[in-house]
This record gives C-alpha cells, structure tokens and sequence, in this order.
RNA sequence: GGCGGCAUGGCCAAGUGGUAAGGCAGAGGUCUGCAACACCUUUAUCCCCAGUUCGAAUCUGGGUGCCGCCUCCA
C-alpha cells in the first residue's frame, strides 16, 4: 500500500489521503468547553488525533495542528456564577487542567490554540456576510442560520431534513423559518459576558467558532477536520452550513471522527455523570499506560472502559519497557536485517490502513520477540513505539517513595538472604506485602519495589 | 418514530472472500533459596438461521442482543 487511507465521515469509506497543497497538511480538533476536568472520552479523542498527527509528520507531511478551546457558553456561565467567580478566571484555570493531563498522556502541544472569546470580531464578519447574502436573518436580537438556503444540509450527518424535523426531541421556536435553524448570535441577557456586534450585545453561538477559527488560522479550506462522533451532528454540520455559505469552497477535505469510551455499556458524558476524570485516573495509573490502553483499540470502534483492561495495558507495556531495559544493542542484526524490515512494512502498513493501532501494537509484540530472541535491535521498537508516542517516559512503574524505614527493611532481607536465612526474609516480604502492599522483586537490576 | 454502528477464545482486540494477528489471564518450561519479574512454548473456527461462491468470520437476506446520534457533549 503506497498511500495513507483515512476513513472520511463524509464519503462514509476509506479515501487515499491526498492534502490540498502537496505535502502541507492543515489539521483542525476541536477542543475542549472548559468549564470542568477533562475525562478519559476527551483522552481518546486528543490521544487519537495526536496518533494521527505524529504518522503524517512521520510520513514528512508539514502539518500544522490547530485545536481551539471555546471559552464562552452556557454551561461555563452557569459555573462561573455557581462558584462566584468571573467566566475567564474559571476557564483559565481549566485550560492549564487541559494541558496537565494531557502532558501526562504524550499528546504533542498543537502549534495554535485559538479562544473564541479572541475571535468574536472573526465570528461578527462571518455572521455579517451570512446576512448580507441573506442566509441568515435576524430574530430578535438574536441571529439564525436558514437551512433551507444550504442545500447541502445534511451531507456529513446523512440525516434527512424531513426525519429530523419530526424528531420529537427538537424543540421547535415557531418563529424560526426553519425549526431547525440555529443560533448564531445570541442576544445578551444580564449578567452574561457580551459583545458588541451590529445587532446589539450579545454573544456567539456554539457552532460560529470554529468557523471562524479554522478559517482564520487555517484558511477556508482545510484538509482535516476532526473530534468525537457526537460532535458530527449538528455541530460540524453546521459548521459545513455557515463555513461553505460564506466562502464558497468546500470547508473540510476529510472529516474524521473518534468513538466513544462508554462505561457499564453507557456513553461516559458530562451529562450523564458517569465520567472518571483523567486526574482521578492518572494518580493511579502512569499517563503512558492509559495512552496505551486507548490505542489498542481502533479510534472509530467503541471502547468499553474498565479498570481491568487498564491493568492488562500495564502488564503489557511493562514487557515492552523491559525490553528497552534489559537489551542494550539498538543496531539490527546483519544476519536478520529482512525479519525486521518485514515487521517494520507490517507496522507501517497497518498505519497507512486508517491508521490501525491493535494491528501495529501487534506488531510491536511480535518485533519485542525477534529484539529479545536476538538480543539486539531495539532502536527499532524505540522508533516505532515514538510514531504511536510511546516510551516517553522511561519507567512506567509507580513512583515509590524510599522512606528509610523501608530502607531498612530491605537491608535487613538482603542480609538475612546472604546468610541464606530465608526465613528472615521472607518475614520482611511478607511484611511489606501487609503492611505496605509492595511486593519485592529481586531482578537483575537489583531488588525493585511494585504495588501489589 | 427516523438514521447509524457493533456482535471473533475466560477477558481485551485485529482481520472483512482463500482457510483465525497480538495482548491479558491460564498451562508447561528456563531462571530463582522460594517467589515475583523477564524469556521460550502452548490454548478458538468467528451470535443464530437461510442464501451466493470451488471457497465466507469476511458478501446478501432474515432474526436476536448491545450501543450511539436525532438536545449540550470528545
């Protein structure tokens, strides 16, 4: 296979990645509403996506990464008067959660990270061109999108306008044009943050956003757009609406879009409640260890979250660090140069097919078998495992603080062990297995302690 | 009600027309005072029924079960 394929959302199949201009590639995720911490759905969606980001510069692509946070909308206003502080105060403090955890997990920084609250004039041009082609209208101080002026509405979604019009859930505002019109611009209430704008205070609607920025920093078009399946409608579909009406040209080339992390067989959401957050698990567990557990499944297929899968990710992860470890030579063996290219074609291979992370993690298994059978050859695990962002941190194990009494007691198993008086130490094994739930584990390296 | 996805060994998970990758757990072995770790070896015919085909887990039709979207959501 010569080309990278990706599966397109909007052609419902898998197309030869082919960017716009030669070897640029323009990649915009959305980000965040930062009005609360991040979750592991939101790791699979950044974790996927930075995968996909590090094979196309793997694969000498120039990309440039663009991922926004929305830092204006009703739930972070709700936050911000619930905890009596201003709306900016709380967003801050919730984008500087979203780097932290995601430093955790290896997610490489994007090269910009737009804030709608810095865009609203972009926002007010869009809107403003909208109207004057007459695609939107104004409605009370607020500003609606008509639907029925974008005949394409529906091509990402593949929803049929008539099916979504009897769909008992939309809330219809008989004096839309359209039930299914959306909000723009919102006309001000008090005590809510508000701009200016030509058709008094108010502030964006959700979807304007990332119109704006994406066309701002990436132009209007880009050739990846991406973020979670729930994001498809209406979000990026009316982000195709407004963006096309306005512009003329197609938005988006490719439209990519991650599956869900449920819990108990039910979608992990804010709304439900049901969401561990990423600091919950990360005191727990290493971020590189999570990171593993999210790609061994393909980003499209649903994830059943449980934290029997993260602990087999950990025994897992740990063989290939061992390898790392323990085998010193990175050079490949000159009498098995072809057994490791053959490995290195299948690891490449299943990452140009959609981007297929199970199969090339099973190649990793396979190639830590040839590194440890030949006892050489490591760089090539260290290379590939760094295209899935990998073996960034060198040990996965949790850190152990070494008090001096554990100190002590280690000394006194040693001793009692050269004295081949074994039942002394397995006095202080057992011990520390009580008292402290550590386990000892005399390697080569020496004695090492782990959680039990 | 409309639209879409999924169903592979005890568990997780690839494969999507040519006779079932990989991981965890289990078993056997090497190592070890004993363990653990690590390493080596080993374990399935793919939800049900009918059909297409020389050949199907893979295609078609019909079931059953689970999930998601249609409202803010990664």
């Amino acid at each position: 296979m010569e080309h990278i394929k990706i599966y397109n959302t909007l052609s419902k199949q898998k197309e030869i990645f082919s960017p716009i201009n030669e070897n640029s590639v323009s990649f915009y995720l959305c980000g965040v509403t930062v009005y609360d911490d991040c979750h592991i759905g939101h790791a699979r969606a950044y974790v996927s996506f930075d995968v996909v980001r590090r094979f196309l510069e793997y694969s000498n692509y120039d990309v440039t990464f663009v991922q926004n946070f929305t830092d204006v909308d009703d739930k972070i206003i709700k936050r911000a008067n619930e905890l009596k502080i201003s709306s900016d105060e709380l967003t801050q403090k919730y984008i500087q959660h979203y780097y932290r955890d995601m430093d955790k997990l290896g997610v490489k920084r994007a090269h910009k990270y737009p804030r709608a609250t810095k865009y609203i004039g972009e926002m007010i041009k869009l809107i403003s061109t909208l109207i004057q082609k007459e695609i939107a209208y104004e409605l009370h101080g607020d500003v609606c999108f008509s639907i029925d002026k974008f005949p394409d509405y529906g091509k990402l979604s593949k929803k049929v306008l008539e099916d979504l019009e009897s769909g008992t859930r939309v809330e219809v505002d008989q004096e839309k044009r359209n039930p299914l019109d959306f909000v723009l611009w919102k006309k001000a209430k008090p005590e809510e943050p508000s701009w200016d704008s030509p058709w008094g205070k108010g502030r964006p609607g959700w979807h304007i956003e990332c119109s704006a920025m994406a066309i701002k920093e990436l132009g209007p078009s880009i050739d990846i757009h991406a973020g979670g399946i729930d994001l498809i409608f209406p979000h990026h579909e009316n982000e195709i609406a407004q963006s096309e009406s306005c512009t003329g040209k197609p938005f988006s080339k490719y439209w990519m879009h991650n599956g869900f992390v449920n819990i108990k067989n039910q979608k992990m959401s804010k709304s439900l409640g049901n969401f561990i957050t990423l600091q919950e698990i990360l005191t727990q567990y290493p971020g590189e260890v999570l990171r593993f557990y999210l790609i061994k499944s393909h980003y499209r297929s649903m994830l059943n979250f449980s934290p029997d899968g993260i602990d087999e990710s950990k025994q897992a992860l740990q063989r290939l660090h061992q390898t790392l470890k323990t085998v010193t030579n990175l050079d490949i063996p000159k009498d098995k140069v072809e057994e490791f290219a053959r490995l290195e074609t299948r690891f490449i291979e299943a990452m140009k097919d959609d981007f297929n992370t199970p199969e090339a993690i099973g190649v990793l298994f396979d190639l830590n078998k040839l590194i440890n059978s030949s006892k050489a050859g490591v760089g090539l695990l260290r290379k590939l495992g760094g295209i899935l962002g990998l073996f960034y941190d060198d040990v996965i194990d949790d850190d152990i603080e070494m008090t001096e009494e554990l100190q002590l007691l280690l000394e006194k198993r040693n001793k009692a062990k050269q004295e081949k008086d074994f039942k002394t130490s397995d006095e202080v094994r057992d011990f520390l297995l009580t008292e402290y739930q550590l386990k000892i584990e005399d390697t080569r390296e020496g004695v090492r302690l782990r959680r039990a």
